[in-house]
DNA sequence: TCCCTTGCCGAAACCGGTTTCGGCGCGAAT
DNA sequence: ATTCGCGCCGAAACCGGTTTCGGCAAGGGA
């Protein structure tokens, strides 16, 4: 069923339909409509590749996933990838998603562009020092960052907004008689390390509170470093009372440092992480953590893509999202007023260590 | 730069240069090697949509992802894309995929068919009843089943032996002492939950021994069933001392009510499972499981896919690849010889329950 | 010498769309 | 009665490749 079927069928030509279907303005309302009609019942949808073609849209946008990280590993793929197929979806769009080794990541992404595959990539994690930007700059071929970058200039970008969950996380703590609160960063490449502890240093601000430079630590982003940064954190002479983790599955590993010195997390030490990790629901008790809405967020980024390549400039295409707090256990752990006024800066929970 | 540069470049037309490219017969080998060197030159490569106008192939292999089954989480998503990632690219072809909700599959592909965004389709996680298959078949559309079908006739298609590994857990399971055995299958939609049973029946069978039916139960796909199943089957009068899990999720659910009941995992109640799912290997001890390479998986549904649409029959495009097997400590509970000889059925390990 | 292969390449059609250009027919303005 | 403008559509070029067809030149056999 090509469009020269429908034109047969109305006794148009291929053009008269083609514009019909495409809302030129010299084609009467009357044939308008006939053509759509008869398109609709004969089942014709134009052939992508025939149309990129001409127009030199492909209608795709593009993904690559770069596997390696071992570390990295990604239980919303799907949530992402949903999110992203139906913001091309609503725009007729569709999603072409290759991998690589993040070395080899040049060779695929210039690939896809010289076969015409896709006509703009979203860029997942970008990183502080990214080639990808510069060699889809260099290429000219418009793309949106998901993530921070050293240099936003010429860049269509999407974030979730961490420093500001960071900034409330502070106030909870707070309010919960929190003072020596620690903070354990990510993978010190991404932009979302410094954005969350700034946050959390411009929370603390705003409650009179200050980081203490004691309690920070860096380079967290598994369970099994965050274990050995947490137990450095609590064997301090003067031990924070909450921690708060960038990463998620840093944050898996406070459990066990924590009931080995007699601490019940949740109740002596509060926790607050960030990713909403769905392991996250199942340790007792569950971790309290800011959770981002993964579908959303490629819906939006397939949008603000779609825009970039029909020409829309890169001032416009800027936008952040709220994380979304969850309120779980983990956060509960709360220091007790009177405890507070008496306290001069020892650790008040202390317990069964020996 | 279009092979009519190329062309230009050496004095040829670009129909020359085209079949040069192409390996026709009727270029001289002086000709092919100077289209092919000033192509790689020049960086020249086809524009995908192109070619796909004249040959009718896009060289792209579809994958729709059907969201919304929220229990079945896909922690191996990335690697399975990877694979097919890869096995697309050896041969120049590229990943085309979309999701849709569980319903409204059949729109989807029929977008993606209309517009030839994909030349053929890789179907995950096949069902026994599965309308993709006839949508396919029907439209004339080339795919390849990941998963049994009811009737795979006029199908190519691709799977992991699960049967042969629940066969050698049969043999695992006896030799460590067990002979009251369970088996808690998944969804009872897919093909995979009776090949699982099926080979443990087999090998059971081989051991002289029979799967007792009052140690059987289905539809456990998640851990909130395993924990109810589990409950269940240690409550009998006569309790297994090892139970088969079809899927890993179902046997995270194995732990609560077995300390519940006094019992240690791995001590007293062996417990294998299958999948592989990386949780299994964060539980305390690890789970014992078959894991299934994804990646690989991958590769050899993309490389069938092409082969398939490239014309190869069905018939030679048909394969299983083993499971392999994970000896963790959920499967060294061992029922010591001597117990064996003088129990006469009864429970052995009844531990702390009231 | 003539004819018939055979090897090799140019020319052009073709794929299924999009886009430009030109012209017809009609009503309104001069 | 022209002329002009405008709405509307046909015709054809065009996009970047692939594929078919025809023909030229060299070589071989009669």
């Amino acid at each position: 069923m090509t469009i020269s079927d429908v034109a047969a069928e109305l006794g148009l030509t291929k053009g008269t339909v083609s514009r019909a279907l495409n809302d030129y303005p010299d084609i009467s309302e009357g044939t308008r409509l006939r053509a759509r009609r008869a398109a609709e019942r004969l089942g014709y949808r134009p052939m992508g590749s025939a149309q990129a073609i001409r127009t030199g849209r492909c209608r795709a946008i593009g993904l690559v996933l770069e596997t390696d990280e071992h570390d990295a590993h990604r239980p919303f793929l799907d949530l992402f990838l949903a999110g992203l197929s139906d913001g091309a979806a609503a725009e007729g769009w569709t999603l072409t998603v290759a991998t690589a080794p993040v070395g080899a990541a040049r060779e695929t992404y210039q690939r896809l562009i010289d076969e015409r595959k896709a006509d703009g990539f979203v860029l997942p994690r970008t990183k502080l020092e990214d080639p990808r930007v510069e060699l889809l700059r260099g290429s000219d071929v418009p793309f949106v960052l998901f993530g921070g970058h050293k240099t936003t200039e010429g860049c269509a970008w999407f974030d979730i907004d961490g420093a500001d969950a960071m900034r409330q996380t502070a106030h909870i703590l707070k309010d919960r008689g929190h003072t020596r609160i620690a903070y354990v960063g990510g993978s010190p490449d991404y932009a979302y390390n410094g954005q969350r502890q700034g946050g959390l240093e411009a929370g603390l601000a705003e409650c009179d509170l200050a980081l203490d430079p004691t309690l920070v630590r860096h380079g967290a982003n598994n369970r099994a470093i965050g274990e050995a940064v947490t137990a450095e954190l609590l064997d301090l002479p003067e031990p924070p009372t909450a921690i708060v983790f960038a990463v998620d599955r840093a944050a898996l590993g406070a459990w066990r440092p924590a009931e080995a010195r007699g601490l019940a997390v949740g109740r002596d030490l509060a926790v607050i992480a960030y990713d909403g990790d769905p392991e996250g629901a199942f340790t007792e008790p569950p971790l309290a953590t800011w959770s981002v809405d993964w579908g959303q967020a490629g819906t939006i980024l397939a949008r603000m893509l779609i825009q970039r390549v029909l020409g829309a400039p890169v001032e416009d295409l800027r936008a952040t999202m709220p994380a979304q707090f969850l309120d779980r256990g983990t956060a509960s752990a709360v220091i007790p007023p009177d405890l507070l006024e008496r306290e001069a800066g020892k650790p008040s929970h202390k317990g069964g260590d020996s």
